[in-house]
RNA sequence: GCCCCCAUCGUCUAGGGGUUUAGGACAUCGCCCUUUCACGGCGGCGACAGGGGUUCAAAUCCCCUUGGGGGCACCA
């Protein structure tokens, strides 16, 4: 029974961050993995040891922590597979090399990068579609390998390839052949005993009962030298199946210059998980019909590797907007704010994360107005700025042509008399005030609303005007309505 | 260069021989709501890459071309 279970894995390499592309890879095997109620282990492949870090370790743990991607087997869930970090299984990697070379699959190469390079310049001279290693080591002596390690040589061990065909069924493209004779022998452990990517995936995956491997279908064509290390060492092959990759706006392989490509990105932008989550599944996948937003427990319900998508897909920061938002708008106020304060302390708005029930309702006040008006936290940030600074910024477009108008400075001047003295300071009758100037000086509303708000936010956009002046209070209403009034009247001055 | 994968609106996709004047979503445009922006409502623009087959019938199946992507390391 137990061994039946579907096991998936995700087995990033530590060397930058956790990338979209990554993630999506990681959600699909997931979600696979709590479809089929299998197995999810995370192994990290850390054999690069000039790139992979410590810190991208721990950034990939986050981020996936972050967007609910839970593993059953991995760093910190140490199961009966383990260890899960490449670099703790290196005895297991040669030991398998060692079958491999008593048994004539595999043999050690002493030739340098310069004579390998040389090679392949000779082989392009007569046969210039597919050079490939010349095998000038397989039948070495002892004599000669001596020889080289005398010079200070040290060997690598490369893959003897079979020349047959290779054919596998790939769960989302069918049939996929590799004509053998185009492979090369390649190494499967570096000079200093490290294995390389291809060999130290297949003894993992192996070992470790993976039982299907889904992965970027960039990977399509290392999927015949793998497979040809399942049968060498006797292993069962995995499934395989190779889901589209994401491209920038491009067209071209998401990467840094993209803008932002690591999922942390999106969590400092205010980005929720959950919806960043709902968007990349939907990269390539597509339960079928017209809706979009769903629970993950929906999306897992659904989800199928009948509806995988072959072709692939560009990443929208428009659309991924507009999830954002979806979840934004359904999320209760209290929650949102809660969410937000982090990001507000960041930017200085509030002191401390922790604030009084007073201070706390007032922000949530200030988010009730800006629902739907912004996409993520940071542009909440960037719009809502004038409730929490003491000093705002007018504008300088919004101030040429809203405030320094004719008629503004007389408008704003009977305006902050009549609001200095509002006793009620609620909606109703902050309207009443400003209808109430509007008439006296016999003109429209929108006359006088306008320039209030720059005056107020240094903005011409933003929530209801009167619903905003509560919030704001009377007394930086009017402090902010005189300093207006003050900058119109030095604009003036300096204009004449 | 060689090998492999892929191909429906600008983008994500539905559709898997007749139910299709090819559906939805994002973006975009217009109108309505409105003090502004947004939200919301209504509507518009917008695609089967091309050519051959197969078939009574093809966006759907096959082939070729073209286009895009990926891989050809002591990187993963």
């Amino acid at each position: 029974m137990e061994n039946n279970k579907i096991r998936l894995r995700f087995a990033p390499s530590p060397t930058g961050m956790l990338h979209i592309g990554g993630a999506r890879t990681a959600l699909f095997n997931w979600l696979y993995a709590r479809y089929s109620k299998g197995t999810f282990i995370l192994r990290i492949e850390d054999t690069d040891q000039v790139r992979s870090t410590e810190e991208a370790v721990n950034v990939i743990l986050e981020g996936m922590k972050w967007l609910g991607l839970d593993w059953d087997e991995g760093p910190g869930k140490e199961g009966k597979y383990g260890p899960y970090y490449q670099m703790q299984r290196l005895s297991l990697y040669k030991k398998y090399a060692q079958q491999l070379l008593k048994e004539k699959k595999a043999y050690y190469c002493y030739c340098t990068k310069e004579e390998l390079a040389e090679s392949r310049k000779r082989q392009l001279k007569v046969n210039k579609s597919h050079p490939k290693y010349d095998r000038h080591c397989l039948n070495l002596s002892d004599e000669e390998k001596r020889k080289y390690e005398k010079e200070g040589r040290k060997p690598v061990i490369r893959y003897k390839i079979p020349e047959k065909k290779i054919v596998f069924n790939d769960l989302l493209r069918g049939e996929v052949s590799f004509d053998g004779e185009l492979l090369s022998d390649f190494v499967i452990v570096k000079s200093d005993g490290i294995p390389t990517y291809n060999y130290a995936v297949v003894i993992d995956d192996a070992l470790m009962n993976i039982t299907h491997v889904m992965r970027g279908d960039d990977h399509i064509s290392n999927t015949p030298k793998q497979i040809l290390l399942y049968e060498a060492l006797g292993f069962d092959v995995p499934k395989f199946a190779h889901i589209p990759m994401i491209m920038g706006e491009d067209h071209a392989k998401l990467s840094k210059r993209h803008g932002a490509a690591s999922v942390m990105e999106y969590r400092k932008m205010g980005y929720m998980p959950e919806a960043l989550v709902n968007y990349i599944a939907h990269l390539g996948w597509s339960p079928g019909n017209d809706r979009e937003i769903f629970s993950i427990e929906e999306i897992i319900k659904q989800f199928s590797l009948k509806n995988i998508s072959k072709h692939a897909a560009v990443f929208s920061t428009d659309k991924l907007n507009w999830f954002n938002n979806e979840y934004l708008k359904k999320m209760p106020v209290d929650s949102l704010t809660k969410l937000l304060l982090p990001y507000l302390k960041e930017a200085d708005y509030i002191k401390d994360e922790k604030l009084s029930p007073e201070k706390f309702e007032w922000v949530k006040e200030i988010v009730k107005l800006m629902l739907g008006r912004f996409r993520n936290f940071s542009q909440f940030i960037d719009y809502a700025d004038y409730f929490f600074t003491d000093k705002i910024d007018i504008e300088s477009k919004a101030f040429r042509t809203v405030l320094n108008k004719d008629g503004v400075l007389d408008i704003l001047t009977t305006l902050k008399e009549k609001l200095s003295v509002v006793e009620n300071w609620d909606e109703e009758s902050l309207e009443d005030a400003v209808r109430g100037v509007a008439s006296s000086l016999k003109i429209k509303a929108g006359k006088i609303i306008h320039p209030t708000r720059v005056s107020l936010t240094g903005k011409k956009i933003g929530p209801g005007l009167f619903e905003l002046m509560v919030v704001l209070g009377q007394e930086k209403n009017v402090k902010r309505i005189e300093e207006a009034i003050e900058k119109i009247k030095e604009a003036k001055k300096n204009a004449n």
